[in-house]
DNA sequence: GCCGTTTTCGGCCCGACTGTTTTCAGTCG
């Protein structure tokens, strides 16, 4: 799939270079989705240039059309190459810096000829950009400040770091005298696997308040910088170089708030031409009638002083929109705007939806808990039924069993199993996938198991024949029931094996092997794009927490995420099965 | 550059905050 990435990296990069030589914006913004559309590809772009389908895309029009074409044939693009010799590359990474925009950077480059960071550094150590017109000393330090800032700043970090300090930050605003409603939104709320920033929004039931819980915010022991702050918005940085943005509303504009904070940005802009087309326009306000808005007077940081059609929640918004409502997950402009005006919105797997978790661990391998641990655990989640897999012989270092020990360790789950009412269960194990796609036990003892899972946990860092052989040859093995985490990869650590999984999934279907969404963070594997071409290709799901304790058992979540943004229901996944209608799953491989 | 059940031309989401300024431009989300 890197052919998409590099693809998605030329536009974006393009769209930085229009922004500095002061290119319309829209032009800018239009490239800037072109490249986003083609990252979120959940195929490979060389298909639709085969079957010339690309202007079916929706924000691929003819231009992009031929410098994806030009760029599939050729490996280059004419339209790139002239642009990038317009403007130093060394530029680009300048609009990374905090407080720097393509205007700025283009007035530094034209006025004094800084053409990088390091000749900016200077120019601003030896005074020889004051007096460049709108640049004034307030400005100069700004600037200074982001280029000092760049080194600490996080960059994008995984949503298993960031959920924990969102969720302080919230509880500590919830206990703020006046606060109604606190909330995170943003990419956190919408789940994505790595995460910007955090917004917070609060409503307050007197909006005299604000300023004081603006005040309080960032005075919080954790914030190390403050941003900006003003009556409805303060942006504080953490010590470990975190945004978190907070808004404070009155409590009847919350969910207008919410749903514009929620995003994603393509969302919003694609509901707000929505509202304008019904004559009316949403903002972080509220959704009004838009001959009326024109009309009022407003002021900064206050709601509009008109009746909102609709402002208190997101329902009443999407529901004066003309959509049912929109789970967050959903909103990166899929597709998911038309299916809601249709009625056609899948209804999102939950964790209600879950029977039972397929991959954990005890004490006999790496695991920190007992089989009767593990299984009381599981039944106090209201699960009916947990399988049992340990690690095989080759994790050494997870201290794998040895066939021996295995038979041994079966014997024990059937004991747990008389102890235990109320929840069955599964005697498995999670197999090593050996370089060669061999799996690590013989038939003869796989076929002891009630249910194999297989993955790939050493030599990661094959090619992609033989890593792509050598999950072929595990996807038809007998007895194999699921793949686990399919590439292994860490986020944030590991690119994981680079699988072609588009005919890896049309032969899982075939042979009715379930592929894993591994809930563990930072694993989330498959992703949210190959779980969905996973699915469409007919692969059932299975959603697991490869527990290595009582406690990491109730770590779903972030797997039914990664499920919720693939568009995944109940009737996708494994383990919203019954347990007839899994061991019915389970017995076809045998 | 992209798009169209008012449009193939003329729109394109909208507001807060900051800084450099007296009314607005740039940046950010």
């Amino acid at each position: 799939m890197s052919l998409n990435t590099d693809l998605s990296a030329l536009f974006a990069t393009m769209a930085d270079i229009m922004d500095i030589k002061g290119e319309n914006t829209f032009k800018v913004l239009a490239f800037r989705k072109v490249g986003r559309i083609l990252a979120d590809l959940s195929f490979d772009v060389r298909e639709c240039v085969k079957n010339n389908t690309l202007c079916e895309i929706e924000g691929i029009g003819p231009s992009s059309q031929r410098i994806i074409e030009e760029y599939v044939a050729t490996g280059r693009s004419s339209d790139a190459d002239s642009l990038a010799q317009s403007v130093p590359a060394t530029l680009l990474p300048l609009l990374q810096v905090e407080g720097l925009g393509p205007k700025t950077i283009s007035l530094l480059w034209k006025e004094r000829k800084i053409t990088n960071a390091d000749e900016l550094k200077a120019a601003l150590e030896d005074g020889s950009l004051k007096g460049i017109k709108t640049i004034g000393d307030k400005k100069l330090a700004a600037i200074k400040q982001g280029l000092a800032n760049r080194a600490k700043s996080a960059g994008r970090i995984g949503i298993g770091h960031a959920l924990p300090v969102a969720e302080m930050f919230v509880d500590l605003i919830r206990k703020l005298p006046g606060v109604t409603h606190a909330q995170y939104a943003g990419s956190l709320r919408r789940g994505r696997e790595t995460i910007g920033d955090i917004d917070i929004i609060c409503s307050v039931k007197d909006p005299s308040l604000s300023q004081k819980i603006a005040d309080a915010f960032v005075a919080f022991p954790a914030v190390a910088r403050i941003i900006g702050q003003g009556p409805s918005k303060s942006s504080i940085v953490t010590a470990s170089g975190l945004q978190v943005d907070l808004r404070i509303l009155p409590e009847e504009n919350f969910g207008a708030a919410l749903l514009y904070f929620t995003g994603s940005k393509d969302h919003n802009v694609k509901i707000r031409g929505l509202a304008l087309k019904k004559k009316m326009t949403l903002n972080e306000w509220g959704l009004y009638n838009l001959a009326e808005y024109e009309k009022t007077e407003k002021k900064i940081a206050e709601a509009p002083p008109l009746k909102p059609v609709a402002s208190r929640t997101e329902e009443e918004i999407y529901a004066k929109l003309g959509l049912d409502f929109i789970p967050p997950e959903l909103r990166e402009d899929r597709g998911e705007i038309d299916a809601a005006l249709n009625h056609k919105l899948p209804r999102l797997i939950t964790q209600k939806d879950l029977r039972g978790d397929l991959h954990s661990h005890t004490t006999a391998s790496d695991g920190k808990n007992s089989i009767l641990e593990m299984a009381q655990a599981a039944k106090a989640l209201g699960y009916e039924y947990l399988a049992i897999t340990d690690h095989s012989k080759s994790s050494v270092i997870a201290n794998g069993l040895t066939p021996d020990r295995l038979i041994k360790h079966i014997a024990e789950i059937r004991k747990a199993q008389d102890k235990i009412k109320g929840i069955t269960l599964l005697a498995g194990s999670e197999v090593d996938i050996l370089p060669d796609g061999r799996l690590d036990y013989e038939e003869a003892i796989l076929k002891e198991l009630d249910i194999v899972i297989a993955s790939p946990h050493a030599s990661l860092k094959q090619d992609a024949a033989k890593a792509n052989d050598r999950m072929r040859r595990a996807v038809e093995t007998r007895y194999v029931n699921i793949i686990g985490h399919p590439t292994g990869r860490l986020i944030g650590g590991r690119e994981g094996l680079p699988l072609d999984f588009p005919p890896l999934f049309k032969l899982a279907a075939a042979n009715g092997t379930a592929m894993e969404i591994n809930a563990g963070y930072p694993r989330l594997d498959l992703d949210e794009f190959n779980s969905r071409s996973a699915c469409e290709a007919g692969v059932m799901i299975s959603i697991d927490t490869d527990a290595h304790s009582t406690a990491e058992l109730c770590e779903i979540h972030f797997g039914l995420t990664v499920a919720r943004r693939a568009a995944l229901t109940a009737k996708h996944v494994l383990n919203c099965q019954s347990l007839n209608d899994l061991r019915e799953f389970l017995r076809r491989k045998r």
